[in-house]
DNA sequence: TGTACATCAGTGAACGCGCGTTCACTGATGTAC
DNA sequence: TGTACATCAGTGAACGCGCGTTCACTGATGTAC
């Protein structure tokens, strides 16, 4: 029975980040009440503050677990398509899918300013997003040298991550999924297709 | 000397603008306050209601100058360049030009959340963004119907948004402009490629 | 052109409130014997 | 195993403050004659 605070403590922890979680998927970062919070973990308000320094370290757990959860969505289909064309588009298609399936936990990502002051651990878990891209991008451009290849693989990230928020965000009303996947299939396709041709000069 | 007083309210809403103008340009939209504003423009904090019915109208009357700006910093240059790929190049180079020079001005134009509610006339004031890409592009690929292409611009429009915002957000230190801009034409110039090669299909 | 009254732009102190964070308290867990 | 004391997680009322917005007031502009 050792450890019986330790243990509550951890449970009142993920409790107030699974609370969090719930908040931000429904309301968006925006709307996040360190009260709600409270109440829905079932603690009082000022035991945030026996777990957290503030709502920000918080907030930065939450979008830890989005992360982790991004990967795994992201690595797992990978495996029996061949082409790095295709990989690429699955990557995109998957990025949008848990973009729409998830969309103010997704959006939380970026809205949460203090990126600045990130603790390193977390700046860390971002990374995973440009290996995976860099991945096919090696297979479609080989002569890009490593340190091209990561720029490249931040751009790709950036293009497929702007076209989505902007499709998201400008209240695409009445033209849901089906159409945003093709242009956004079109979108990487045409990327792949130029890379190669102009890897090919 | 008939309306005095119509003049020098045009004049104290020229001033409040012109004033928040500054603060966003140098402190950020987040940083917005009425005192400052209220204060800088020479007038009483009260003085504001008496202009614009709050303090998100006044930013929604900044935001317009910002897009005019950008407007004609993006038509000025096309004239001479031949090819549909260098006009998209310099599009792309003045869009980014035109973020690096006025950061937290064009930030502002994407962390204004209140979209939703803007008046027409504001959400109007964003299309020549579109058109102004659709030109080009409708000689890359003029197999594509005028809906496809208006689709195309969007998205074409949110790739480059997001690769600029990700490497000016995402602290890009050291490496300003030079390797950015560099970056972004490759991009471009990718997509062009791309256009062009499945144009062919 | 001048005077008397009416209007209303502009003033700035005060309001109000949302909300993150603190802190004196208490009751459950841990430790000593 | 039991008792006495120590610790500290958790409580929730209270703090504090930033800041947009209001409103009773006043002085400049406009109107009537």
């Amino acid at each position: 029975m050792a450890g019986k605070r330790e243990e509550k403590r951890e449970d009142l922890k993920a409790r107030l980040i699974e609370a969090a979680r719930n908040r931000i998927g429904t309301d968006g970062l925006a709307n996040l009440r360190a009260r709600d919070v409270t109440q829905d973990a079932g603690c009082a308000l000022g035991g945030l503050y026996t777990v957290f320094a503030d709502l920000d370290e918080l907030i930065i757990h939450v979008n830890s677990g989005t992360l982790k959860a991004l990967e795994a969505s992201l690595t797992l289909q990978e495996v029996k398509d061949r082409t790095p064309t295709d990989r690429m588009r699955n990557l995109a298609r998957g990025y949008l899918a848990f973009a729409v399936n998830h969309r103010h936990l997704w959006k939380a990502l970026f809205e949460y300013r203090p990126v600045e002051q990130s603790p390193e651990w977390h700046l860390q878990e971002h990374m995973f997003l440009m290996d995976v891209i860099a991945e096919p991008l090696a297979e479609l451009q080989p002569s890009l040298s490593a340190e091209d290849r990561a720029s490249r693989a931040r751009t790709l990230f950036g293009a497929v991550h702007g076209v989505i928020s902007i499709s998201l965000e400008a209240r695409f009303v009445g033209v849901p999924m089906e159409r945003l996947e093709r242009e956004l299939d079109e979108f990487v396709l045409t990327i792949a297709a130029g890379s190669k041709a102009r890897q090919a000069e």
